[in-house]
RNA sequence: GGACAGUUAGCUCAGUGGUAGAGCAUCGCCUUCACACGGCGGGGGUCACAGGUUCAAGCCCUGUACUGUCCA
C-alpha cells in the first residue's frame, strides 16, 4: 500500500469487477426496493446535477441492498424530442452538413439515432464511472421497440376511454420550432414594451359626448400587439362602465382593413387598464379567444406558421415578418389623416412626431409578460392549429359515452395519491407546489410538430376521418377499411413528456404483467429535482394511477439545485458548467476554459466566461477522485436546500479519502498485514483467542454503536448531510484521534492479551465503519475491506454484498464513554500548557496533580501509562492537600489542577494572562448562571431537574474560580 | 399580486425550547516511527430586524427588511 491513496487506479478496477459479478443485479428474497432513475436527456452529457442525483440514488440503493433488500436501480435515457432534435440541428449546421430540411424526415431522423448512440454512450460510461449500481441487464430507452409500444398503448386506452381529443384549439406555437409546445414549456419573462393607443372610428357616423364633454367619433383601444388589430373581429368594454355602456351593440370600423366590427360587454374587460376599450383578437390571445367563443366572434387568423403575416390581410401587409408589420400598421395609423377621427398629423420642431396623430392616440412604456418558448428563446404566438389533448378538467367525458372526464378519472386520483399520504414528499413543503398546479390545471397538449418521438397512432382517410388504433392493421380492421381505402399516418409525435410518464410502469415490462412489473412496482423512491414537479412527477403520478390503480413511488425526494461557487445556475450559456468528471480527474485552467468557451450559441460572451472561471478556478481543479466527489454531494444534500458547489470541500474530502487509507495502513501495520517499510503485504499474527479489552477498546467499541443507530435513522430521513458528517466525526475525530493513539501504548507494552483485544477492535471497528460508509464512498471501502476484512474472518467477495451494519445497545457502555471523556479534558490541559508555554510537543514534561476527587485519583491511577505516554510525560504526582506545589502553569479538568512545574522558566506575564483570560470566562458565566438561580421565576417556573444542573454548574463554576485565584495570586507572588 | 424557501464565524453550511457547532480559510508551534492530502493549540458569531409566548428562544408565534425560486 503506498502511502497517498490513489483513487485512479481502485476505480477502474471495481467499476469492472463489480459489474462483471453481476453485483448490481436484484436477488435475494428481501422485500423489493426500487428506484427508477430519472433517464436522462440524449442530448450531450451528464452535468453536476445528475453526479448530484446519482450519488444519492446510488447510496440508498447500496445501503438497501446490504440492508437486504431484493434492490432494483433502473437505468435509462430519454430521447427527449425538442431537446435533441434541437442539438442535432445545431451540430449539422456547424458541421456545414445538410440543414433538417434539406435532409428530409428520413435521413434527418437517421442523423438523430447516430447522435443518441454517441449521447447515450457517453452517459453510461459516466453512470459507470461515479460507481453507479444500476442494472445494465434492464438498460431502457424511451424510443426502445417495447417502450414505444407502451407509449403507443397508453395513448390509445386512454382515448377508448374518452379521455383523449382533437381539437382545433389555440396553443403555444414556437414559430422558429414550428411546433404546438405545452403551457409549462412557456416561461413568461418581465419585457420593456409600449402601449399603443389607437382611435377605432365608430361606424355610421355615430359620435358620443365623453366625460369632458367633449364630443367624439371613435374610441380608443390600447394594445402591446399593433399587428393583431388586422385579426380583431370586435371591441370589448365592461358591462358597467359608465363610460361606453351605451355603445355597446354599436360597430367600430376597423382601420386598414375596412371592416365592421361589433362593440361588446364582458366583464374580463379590466375598466381600468388602459382605456377600459379592449381590441378582441380571438385567433391570437387566450383571453380573446374565451372571450370570443362567449360571444361567438369569428376567428381571423392574421399569421403563417413562421409568425408572418399570411394573406388572409390587406395585401400591403401580406408577407411582413411580425415585428416588420408591427411598424408598418403603427406608421399607417399615424399617416391615416382621412378618417373623420383622425388627428392633425404635425410634429415638433426637431421633428419627433407629436401625438395624436392620425389613428394613433398616444404611445406609452408599459412592462408586459412576454411568453417565450423555454427551448428555443423565441416569441411565442398563441395560434390557431389541430392538436393532439389528454383531457384533465372535464367531469364527463367529452364524446358524451358514459364515464368520467379526465378530471375525476386522472386528475382527482393523483391529488389524492398525495393527500392520502401514500405518496410522500421530502421535504414536505414540495407538496403545496404540486397541489396548487394540480387545482389549476388545463387539458394538456401532447401532440408536436417534430420528427424526433414517437409518430401519433392515428390515420386519416380522404375525407380527413381520424381513427385511433395500435397500428393501421387493427384501424383496419375495427373500422371496417378495406386495403384499398388509402390512410395516412398523422404526422406528428408525442410530447416527450407522454413518454415518459409511464417510465415507472413501461420499463418494467407493462402492459403485460409481468413478474418484475409484479414486483418492482410501485418503486420505492423517486430522487429528482422540484423543477420537473409538474412536467414529470405529477403526470407519473396521473399514468400509474390510472393504469395501475398505484402510485408510481412511494416517496418523492426533492434535491436542491448544484449551483456554481456564486450561486447561480450552471448552464452552458452562462459558461459555469462542470462535468463532474472533470472534479473526479481534475482539470488544468487552461483545459476548463476551452471547454467553456467553446461551441457557445454566443461567442461574444467567452472572455467574460474566462475571466469568471479564472476568478473561480485560479489553479484549475484538483483530481480528487470518485468518493471524494460523492461524499461532497452527499455532505451538501441538506434538505430543501440548493447546492453550491465548492470544490475546496470536494478536496477537504480527497483529504478524508487519504486518512481512511493511512489509519487502514496503521491498522495493517499494527496486526503485522502490512510491512511499514516496503508496503507489501504479510503474514497478519492472529487475533484467535482470549482477549482483554481496555477502556478505550470498550470506549470505541460503544460509540460505534451509536453510529450505526444514526446512520440507519440518517438513511430514513434522507439526510445525507448528517450521515457524511457523523461518519467523517467517528473516523477522524475518534477513531484517528483518539483510538488509535490510545493503541499505540498498548502495542508496545507486553500485556498480550490487551494488545490481541486492541488488534481485534482495531480490525473490527474499521470493518463496520468500511461497511457503514459504503453507500457513499463505494471503492475505497471495497479497497480497503478487501485487506481487512480476512482479519476480521469475513469471507464474502465483496463489501458490496456485506450485511449494513445494525447497532447492538447492549455493547453501548456510559461508563467506558465518561471515562474516555475524562481523558480528554486531561490530554486538553496539558497541550494547553504545551502550547501557550511554547514547550516543544517532544520534550518530556513532569505533570503534578492537585485538589482531586476519589474519581479523579481512580482513574489517575488506571490511565497514568496512556496519559504518560500520549502527552509525553515525564512523570505523574498527585501531591496531598498540605504539598506545596512548584510554581508551575495551570490547567484545570474539573476541580482538579493539572500542574506542569516550570522552574523558574515561568513567564509570569504570559501565565498571569492566560488565567486572567480563563477567569474572565468563568466570571462571566457565574454571574449569568447565578442570576438565574436568584430569579423567583426560574426558580419557580422550572422543571427541578434544570434547577438542580444549574446548582450543580453554579457550584462547579465557583469552585473552579477559587482555584484560579488561588493560582494567580501564587503566580503574582514570584 | 399569490405561494414557498433562505438570512447563524471571513466563506460554505449543520443546529425543531435548556449557556452557539462543523468543514474550509486564518494565526502560532511541530517533518514525533499511519497520514504535511498530517498533528497539536489558538482567534473569530449582539444567530437579518422589531415585537410577542415561555422560568428559559437561533429554535415557537406575529410583523418588517433583504435574497432566491415558483405561480398568476
Amino acid at each position: 500500500m503506498d502511502k497517498t491513496f490513489d483513487p485512479s487506479r481502485v476505480e477502474a478496477q471495481w467499476c469492472q469487477t463489480w459489474e462483471a459479478d453481476g453485483c448490481y443485479q436484484p436477488s435475494g428474497s428481501g422485500k423489493p426496493y426500487s428506484i427508477m432513475i430519472p433517464p436522462p436527456n440524449v442530448t450531450g452529457t451528464l452535468h453536476m446535477g445528475h453526479a448530484f442525483q446519482h450519488t444519492v440514488m446510488d447510496a440508498l440503493t447500496r445501503y438497501h441492498r446490504m440492508a437486504g433488500f431484493d434492490t432494483l436501480w433502473q437505468p435509462g435515457t430519454d430521447h427527449a424530442g425538442i431537446a435533441t432534435q434541437m442539438v442535432v440541428e445545431r451540430n449539422l449546421k456547424l458541421a456545414g452538413e445538410p440543414s433538417r430540411a434539406e435532409l428530409g424526415r428520413e435521413k434527418f431522423l437517421d442523423k438523430v439515432w447516430e447522435w443518441k448512440k454517441y449521447s447515450a454512450g457517453t452517459i453510461s460510461q459516466q453512470i459507470r464511472r461515479m460507481g453507479s449500481s444500476v442494472d445494465w441487464s434492464r438498460e431502457a430507452f424511451t424510443m426502445d421497440p417495447a417502450y414505444s409500444k407502451a407509449v403507443v398503448e397508453h395513448f390509445v386506452r386512454l382515448h377508448e376511454d374518452g379521455l383523449i381529443y382533437r381539437g382545433k384549439r389555440l396553443v403555444n406555437w414556437d414559430p422558429v420550432l414550428q411546433t404546438a409546445i405545452s403551457d409549462l414549456e412557456v416561461v413568461q419573462e418581465e419585457e420593456n414594451g409600449k402601449l399603443w393607443h389607437f382611435r377605432y372610428p365608430l361606424a355610421n357616423g355615430a359620435t358620443y359626448v365623453n366625460a369632458e364633454g367633449e364630443t367624439l367619433n371613435y374610441i380608443v383601444v390600447a394594445t402591446t400587439r399593433p399587428e393583431t388589430m388586422l385579426g380583431d373581429t370586435a371591441v370589448a368594454v365592461h358591462p358597467e362602465d359608465e363610460r361606453y355602456q351605451h355603445l355597446v351593440g354599436k360597430t367600430v370600423m376597423l382601420p386598414l382593413c375596412n371592416r365592421e366590427i361589433p362593440i361588446v360587454a364582458d366583464d374580463y374587460v379590466d375598466p381600468a387598464f388602459g382605456t377600459g376599450c379592449v381590441k378582441i383578437t380571438p385567433a391570437h390571445d387566450f383571453n380573446d379567444y374565451a372571450l370570443g367563443q362567449r360571444h361567438k366572434l369569428p376567428l381571423i387568423n392574421v399569421l403563417t406558421k413562421a409568425a408572418a403575416i399570411n394573406d388572409d390581410v390587406p395585401e400591403p401587409y401580406r408577407g411582413l415578418d411580425r415585428v416588420l408589420a408591427r411598424k408598418k400598421v403603427v406608421a399607417d395609423l399615424e399617416a391615416l389623416a382621412d378618417s373623420t377621427a383622425s388627428a392633425p398629423i404635425t410634429s415638433t420642431e426637431e421633428g419627433k412626431p407629436v401625438y395624436p396623430r392620425g389613428l394613433v392616440d398616444k404611445i406609452v412604456d408599459h412592462k408586459l409578460k412576454v411568453p417565450r418558448g423555454d427551448r428555443s428563446g423565441a416569441v411565442l404566438e398563441p395560434y390557431l392549429t389541430d392538436q393532439w389533448f389528454v383531457d384533465l378538467i372535464r367531469e364527463t367525458r367529452h364524446d358524451g359515452q358514459p364515464g368520467n372526464g379526465g378530471l375525476r378519472a386522472i386528475t382527482k386520483p393523483a391529488i389524492d395519491a398525495v393527500e392520502s399520504g401514500r405518496i410522500r414528499f421530502v421535504p414536505d413543503n414540495w407538496k403545496t407546489t404540486y397541489f396548487h398546479w394540480l387545482n389549476n390545471i388545463q387539458d394538456w397538449c401532447i401532440s408536436r410538430q417534430l420528427w424526433w418521438g414517437h409518430r401519433i397512432p392515428a390515420w386519416y382517410d380522404g375525407a380527413g376521418q381520424v381513427y385511433v388504433g395500435r397500428d393501421e392493421a387493427e384501424v383496419r380492421a375495427k373500422h371496417g377499411l378495406a386495403a384499398s381505402v388509402p390512410l395516412k399516418q398523422d404526422e406528428d409525435v408525442f410530447d416527450t413528456w407522454f413518454s415518459s410518464d409511464i417510465w415507472p410502469m413501461a420499463t418494467l415490462g407493462w402492459p403485460e404483467n409481468t413478474e418484475s412489473l409484479k414486483k418492482y412496482y410501485p418503486s420505492s423512491v423517486l430522487v429528482t429535482g422540484f423543477d420537473i414537479i409538474f412536467f414529470w412527477v405529477a403526470r407519473m403520478v396521473m399514468m400509474g394511477q390510472y393504469f395501475q390503480q398505484d402510485v408510481p413511488f412511494k416517496d418523492v425526494f426533492i434535491t436542491g439545485l448544484v449551483r456554481d461557487p456564486e450561486g447561480n445556475k450552471m448552464s452552458k450559456s452562462k459558461g459555469n458548467v462542470l462535468d463532474p468528471l472533470d472534479v473526479v480527474d481534475g482539470i488544468t485552467l487552461d483545459a476548463l476554459i476551452a471547454k467553456r468557451t467553446t461551441g457557445l450559441m454566443n461567442p461574444a460572451t467567452a472572455p467574460k466566461i474566462e475571466a469568471k472561471t479564472r476568478k473561480d478556478y485560479p489553479k484549475g481543479i484538483e483530481a480528487v477522485g470518485v468518493d471524494a466527489l460523492r461524499f461532497t454531494f452527499a455532505a451538501l444534500a441538506t434538505n430543501g436546500r440548493d447546492v453550491r458547489f465548492d470544490a475546496a470541500r470536494a478536496e477537504g474530502y480527497r483529504n478524508f479519502c487519504n486518512k481512511i487509507w493511512n489509519a487502514s495502513r496503521f491498522v495493517l501495520i499494527n496486526v503485522g498485514a502490512l510491512d511499514a517499510e516496503t508496503g507489501e503485504a504479510t503474514a497478519a499474527v492472529s487475533l484467535d483467542g482470549e482477549v482483554t479489552l481496555s477502556t478505550a477498546d470498550r470506549w470505541i467499541i460503544s460509540r460505534l454503536q451509536k453510529l450505526e443507530a444514526e446512520a440507519a435513522a440518517h438513511f430514513e430521513a434522507y439526510r445525507f448531510d448528517l450521515l457524511a458528517a457523523s461518519l467523517y466525526q467517528f473516523i477522524w475525530n475518534e477513531y484517528c484521534d483518539w483510538y488509535l493513539e490510545l493503541t499505540k501504548p498498548v502495542m508496545q507494552g507486553s500485556d498480550e492479551l490487551a494488545k490481541r483485544g486492541a488488534r481485534r477492535t482495531l480490525v473490527r471497528v474499521l470493518e463496520v465503519w468500511l461497511r457503514l460508509l459504503h453507500p457513499i464512498m463505494p471503492f475505497i471501502t471495497e479497497e480497503i475491506w478487501q485487506k481487512v476484512a480476512p482479519l476480521a474472518q469475513k469471507t464474502g467477495k465483496t463489501i458490496m454484498l456485506e450485511p449494513y451494519p445494525v447497532a447492538n445497545p447492549e455493547r453501548i457502555d456510559e461508563a467506558a464513554e465518561a471515562d474516555v471523556e475524562w481523558l480528554k479534558g486531561f490530554m486538553l490541559g496539558v497541550r494547553q500548557i504545551r502550547g501557550e508555554m511554547d514547550i516543544p510537543p517532544g520534550k518530556p514534561v513532569p505533570v503534578l496533580i492537585q485538589n482531586t476527587s476519589a474519581a479523579d485519583a481512580e482513574r489517575i491511577a488506571r490511565f497514568e501509562s496512556s496519559v504518560s505516554f500520549l502527552a509525553r510525560l515525564e512523570s505523574i504526582r498527585v501531591l496531598g492537600a498540605a504539598d506545596e506545589a512548584p510554581q508551575s502553569a495551570t490547567a484545570l479538568l474539573g476541580s482538579m489542577k493539572i500542574l506542569v512545574p516550570m522552574a523558574g522558566l515561568i513567564d509570569k506575564a504570559a501565565e498571569l494572562a492566560r488565567l486572567a483570560k480563563l477567569k474572565a470566562k468563568l466570571e462571566n458565566d457565574l454571574k449569568m448562571n447565578e442570576a438565574r438561580l436568584a430569579s423567583d421565576k426560574f426558580v419557580n417556573g422550572a422543571p427541578a431537574a434544570v434547577i438542580d444542573k444549574e446548582r450543580a454548574r453554579v457550584a462547579q463554576q465557583k469552585a473552579e474560580l477559587a482555584t484560579l485565584s488561588e493560582q494567580e495570586a501564587r503566580i503574582s507572588a514570584l
